[in-house]
DNA sequence: CGATTCACG
DNA sequence: ACGTACGTGAATCGG
């Protein structure tokens, strides 16, 4: 029989400083337990795979223990922690219940002894079922443990090596490689060296290597003091001395040192840690409620125990529907009429419509199914509820028709109620909400079949909570419809100009061949300058020049570092322009062709659940990042243009920002600016500065830029004095003079973290959340982390919700207006137009009233219009 | 596949 | 006494 036995302990804490932080939706912090159970799984798998001929041995046995001090102890673990042992973080505490409550559900035992550290347990569970013959393999972080390594015990010792997370298996031979002696001396070992980590003293003035050298050769203390008393030749003089001297010391640290393997455990036969049949339904929900859902799968929890399933809840019984390819779509056309409804996912296949005892399939590429389509999608009175609204809008316009009432799409719903996530996928979307997906009758695993039978009831409890919330309107009134728009923004795309392009390319390339000799030849070698370790050891390493931050892997060689080092040596000017041109025809040029379609149009992907803040985002080709701040970047712009015949009509918000942090805060000298109309970096300048607004320079003027923005990014004085090239005290003072200034600001800010501490996350003006468990967190870096979160999110989130409703109006009004012009690209703060030569007038002054109009805040927004053949030209 | 760099708002 | 700005996506390097 084989045990696995783990140190609870050691492995959570290794699994809570392995990965990054995770939390579910309230805010738990999961990510310990969740990295526990992937080394479980992963131990066992490897347990099982391992060692198949070895008498047919699957591991079936496991235990899992804990610590658990006596109150009495307490003042030991004070004393620990004050010789530097930190106490743990209340986040991994909070995480030591919860897998002591899942594990049994899952049929593993946990053990855990007043006045036992996990060690002494692992111990004496290890050495007695060694004892009785069977395999036991040891798992822990700690390498006190490879102490019970034996012929029968292998410790597998779970290490980080740089930064990867492995567990090595150290049997006597891997043990003797390593240190030199067998595992039974390591308690010798302690003795005479001790531990710092676990204040064992040792003998003062035994390191490591004597240690290692002391054991080798005499095994025990006993016969090393032998050696000792009877003055042995071998031993040094000084060696002599310090071992006379810390003889107490010495065995008083091997027994701190040594593992307790006589612990009163209640069974000690392996045969009663054997793995039990889970409570598949408890630990489902366990799971679920942690948003555990990757964990839940690789369990596959469903198999074992289906009659306590059914009373669990609702619905976990396993339901088989039938499934069917819908030949006669003229019927099922009536029928979603009659029903007012219809719950469709798309998949590869085609439309999957849940019905009330079964699923159905409209598929085809026939007339037939386009025309079932049209009918379907353009008739607003079927309410069409939807997994993916935005592909529904873009196959009926790919098709050629309409698409009115949208009436759902359950991602949305779920990124309003919490961005975030990483996965709006109904599958997971339903077992977060516990509804069970039915199987189907012929078909294996049909997820768009699932997911359609799970339709209704996720959107019942999707809309439930929207309305508890209050996020009803930000959902139906905003994100929903959006999401047509998007899809007609993507299915128009923005023309390219694919010869100009290249053209450009061949002239940046040629530019980059030019820099790279000089680089090379300043170098006095050739090498890969785009390679960050290569870089830094000719700037750095051969050259000499002066390295400033270093990163993890090496020295930093960013363009901050780099231009400060520009004084220093000719070469570093061509690196920069090396990245630059690098940068430009690999990312642009080469990109930008490889995304062209051919309509000679790209069409990027407009991302409506992708941040956190209620941002866009672009992708496949990102056409929110092209180049403007150099010239030769902004030249790429040349070759976004509209097509023969058209215009683009491109309009800006100006400082949507800083105006909606001025709204918020009611800060009357902010607004008061804005209602001016004054240059709003001058009057920063003239406040920061104390001068006159006639006094400001370009230089003090691009100074308080950066404070303006700093402030919305919630600023920190080392920041922005690290983007400003001044002082950290001369930045302190900025913003104290800023706050002072502007004190309504002042007082917006130390609210906006109130407010999100209080309920947990940050908001906007039309009610969209952020969750910010982070506030909570212990961790000085961590919880700062939050709090500019919660200044910056309700600002850049308010201007996002903005700029949603001003699409919404413009594409209305260009609809209502009967016009040819269609939006084609959002970049935040900047929405483009693609018209007809006729209607430009019509399409700048539109754009204008309607951006202008889509919010009412307590000063007035302001929207530049510029128009031109390219992007280049219709922006200012 | 993570880290680094750099493009944008 | 911490370690340092908010939000993205793409290309590249190198383990």
């Amino acid at each position: 029989m084989t045990l696995l036995v783990i140190d609870g302990n050691s492995l959570l804490n290794r699994a809570y400083y392995g990965v990054r932080p995770l939390t579910t939706k309230d805010g738990r912090f999961t990510h310990a337990v969740h990295g526990f159970l992937q080394i479980l799984l992963k131990l066992r798998q490897e347990l099982n795979d391992g060692e198949p001929s070895q008498m047919g041995a699957a591991c079936n046995a496991v235990a899992v223990a804990f610590d658990l001090r006596a109150p009495t102890f307490r003042h030991e673990q004070y004393a620990q922690y004050k010789a530097g042992r930190k106490p743990m973080p209340p986040e991994l505490a909070q995480q030591f219940p919860l897998l002591k409550e899942l594990l049994p559900l899952l049929g593993i035992r946990t053990l855990e002894l007043e006045g036992y550290e996990a060690d002494d347990i692992l111990g004496t569970l290890a050495q007695s079922a060694a004892e009785h013959g069977d395999r036991v393999y040891v798992a822990t972080g700690d390498r006190d443990a490879l102490q019970l390594i034996g012929e029968n015990v292998t410790v597998l010792l779970a290490t980080a090596k740089q930064g990867q997370a492995t567990t090595r298996r150290m049997t006597p031979k891997v043990f003797r490689e390593e240190y030199g002696f067998a595992p039974g001396g390591l308690v010798e070992y302690k003795g005479l060296c001790g531990d710092s980590s676990d204040n064992i003293p040792g003998v003062a003035g035994i390191g490591d290597k004597t240690a290692r050298d002391l054991v080798t050769h005499y095994g025990t203390l006993e016969n090393l003091y032998a050696a000792v008393d009877a003055d042995a030749p071998e031993l040094k003089a000084r060696q002599k001395s310090l071992l006379l001297a810390g003889r107490e010391s010495a065995f008083m640290s091997r027994e701190l040192g040594r593992i307790c393997c006589t612990a009163p455990l209640p069974e000690t036969d392996a045969a009663a840690y054997c793995i039990q049949p889970p409570q598949a339904a408890k630990a489902a929900a366990f799971l679920a409620d942690l948003e555990l859902f990757k964990i839940l799968e690789r369990l596959d929890l469903r198999a074992d125990k289906p009659a306590e399933s059914a009373q669990e809840r609702d619905g976990a019984a396993d339901i088989t529907l039938p499934l069917r390819a819908e030949t006669d779509l003229g019927a099922l056309l009536a029928r979603l009429r009659g029903d007012k409804r219809a719950y469709c996912a798309l998949g590869e296949e085609g439309l999957y419509f849940a019905l009330t005892d079964s699923v159905v399939l409209a598929q085809g590429l026939n007339a037939e199914y386009t025309a079932f389509l049209k009918k379907l999608l353009e008739d607003e009175k079927i309410a069409k509820y939807t997994n993916d609204a935005k592909s529904l809008v873009r196959l009926a316009l790919a098709l050629g028709i309409g698409a009115r009432g949208i009436a759902g799409d359950a991602g949305l719903a779920a990124y309003v109620l919490r961005s975030g996530r990483s996965n709006y996928g109904t599958a997971r979307l339903a077992q977060e909400y516990g509804i069970a997906a039915p199987s189907f009758d012929d078909v294996d695993g049909n997820d768009s079949a699932a997911a359609a039978a799970v339709l209704p009831r996720l959107f019942t409890a999707l809309e439930t909570e929207l309305g508890e919330r209050g996020q009803d309107g930000l959902y139906k009134e905003l994100e929903l419809p959006l999401a047509a728009v998007l899809a007609s923004m993507e299915h128009e795309g923005f023309a390219l100009d694919s010869e100009g392009l290249r053209n450009f390319g061949i002239t940046i390339k040629e530019q980059l061949l030019t820099a790279e000799q000089e680089v090379w030849a300043l170098a006095g070698e050739e090498f890969n300058i785009l390679s960050p370790k290569q870089l830094g050891e000719v700037l750095f390493g051969k050259l000499g020049l002066p390295a400033g931050k270093k990163t993890k892997s090496g020295y930093s060689t960013n363009a901050d570092i780099l231009e400060k080092l520009a004084q220093e040596h000719p070469i570093v000017a061509y690196v920069l322009e090396y990245r630059k041109l690098s940068k430009l025809a690999a990312t642009y040029c080469d990109g930008l062709l490889r995304a062209v379609r051919d309509d000679g149009r790209v069409h990027s992907t407009l991302n409506q659940a992708e941040t956190r803040t209620g941002r866009l985002s672009s992708s496949e080709p990102n056409l929110q990042n092209i180049p403007v701040r150099t010239p030769l970047g902004r030249e790429l712009r040349r070759y976004l243009r509209a097509k023969d015949g058209c215009v683009l009509v491109d309009a800006d918000y100006s400082q949507i920002e800083l105006r909606v942090l001025a709204h918020m805060a009611h800060d009357e000298r902010l607004l008061q600016a804005f209602r001016d109309g004054k240059d709003i970096h001058t009057v920063t300048a003239a406040e920061v500065f104390g001068l006159p607004q006639e006094m400001v320079t370009p230089l003090l003027r691009s100074r308080a830029k950066a404070v303006n923005f700093g402030i919305v990014y919630g600023i920190s004085a080392f920041s922005l004095a690290a983007d400003i090239g001044v002082s950290r005290f001369e930045a302190e003072k900025y913003i104290k003079s800023f706050f002072a200034a502007y004190s309504g600001v002042s007082e917006y800010m130390a609210q906006a973290i109130a407010r999100a501490k209080e309920c947990g996350c940050a908001r906007t003006l039309s009610g969209r959340t952020l969750a910010l468990p982070e506030l909570t967190a212990s961790n000085f870096n961590t919880r700062s982390f939050g709090e500019r979160v919660a200044r910056n999110m309700p600002i850049q989130g308010t201007a996002a919700d903005i700029i949603k409703r001003a699409m919404l109006r413009v594409s209305a009004r260009l609809a209502k207006e009967h016009m040819a012009a269609t939006l084609i690209l959002q970049v935040h703060d900047e929405l483009i137009i693609e018209t007809p030569l006729e209607e430009q007038a019509m399409a700048e002054r539109l754009l204008q009233e309607e951006m202008e109009g889509a919010a009412e805040l307590s000063v007035a927004l302001r929207a530049d219009v510029h128009s031109g053949r390219t992007w280049f030209d219709a922006k200012g």
